[in-house]
DNA sequence: CTGCAACTTGAAGTTAGCTTGAGGTCAACA
DNA sequence: TGTTGACCTCAAGCTAACTTCAAGTTGCAG
């Protein structure tokens, strides 16, 4: 395990330092020493920063993530809670590949409204029944 | 088209009201009419709020979405800019994928360290340049 | 005709996720 | 040995996306 400058991690990872020191304060990566102040981090960090990018990409906020991450000893609920994510990234996966069709159908259809494209109307039928469901679980 | 009240909008798509009145002054939805004060919808809104909730949820801003509902006179470039977005949701897909893998595998893959598993790093190696994308093209 | 629940507006407040600024410290190079 | 530039801390500031609040209005049930 070799150490790797905050400038350095930044860089690789694409998150800025201040960032980088913004999820220190809450938990989600650790330096594991000092350079005189500057911090160093062990290289695993990057992949930590490989998931945390992906999971807000999932749309989960800082602190989802930061359970995901806690390795507690009760490790059987943990597995769960992962499966759990998985499957709500999987969810989150046909609603987008809904949206992607949706886009290129705009773009191609020339019907002048939407709205009465049969093509459409099928593809939006699908949609609500995945696309509402995070609000009502927020909170 | 059957006018639909702003409650029963609320219900129908899962946005409270007063997210419906904030996206009406973004100029993403508009109302059609009032009984009184109250809203009335064309029922063509429901559409594009499971748009605009599925735009959310590939993590487009509110500001890019009007701007996809933006169907001006040059359509060659709307069309373009949509088939745009849609690659940029289907590169979102693929990167949700590793993300799904990787929270099973890590779920499920009994090695002390999963920056020892080789499964894991092959993984991984492909993430970075999926994920650090986005915040370069940020502003 | 009278309530009153459910809407209206505009302004202010909230939360997440950072960034910026002021003032300080330090490693490394000339 | 001194200067400099990149880091440090802590507090305050910022943006997006809403929500909440206060004060007013209105459709409709009784």
């Amino acid at each position: 395990m070799k150490s790797i400058d905050i400038s350095e991690v930044a860089k690789l990872s694409g998150f800025k330092a201040s960032a980088l020191r913004y999820y220190e304060t809450l938990g989600l990566i650790q330096s594991d020493s000092r350079k005189g102040l500057r911090r160093q981090y062990d290289d695993t960090v990057l992949d930590r920063l490989a998931l945390i990018s992906m999971g807000q990409s999932a749309g989960f906020s800082l602190e989802e993530i930061g359970e995901v991450f806690q390795k507690d000893e009760h490790f059987e609920i943990d597995r769960q809670r992962l499966h759990t994510k998985a499957d709500e990234v999987e969810q989150h996966i046909r609603q987008l590949r809904i949206l992607a069709r949706a886009l290129r159908h705009v773009a191609d259809c020339t019907a002048q409204s939407h709205s009465e494209c049969p093509t459409f109307r099928k593809m939006m039928a699908e949609a609500p029944k995945l696309a509402t469901r995070q609000k009502q679980s927020e909170h």
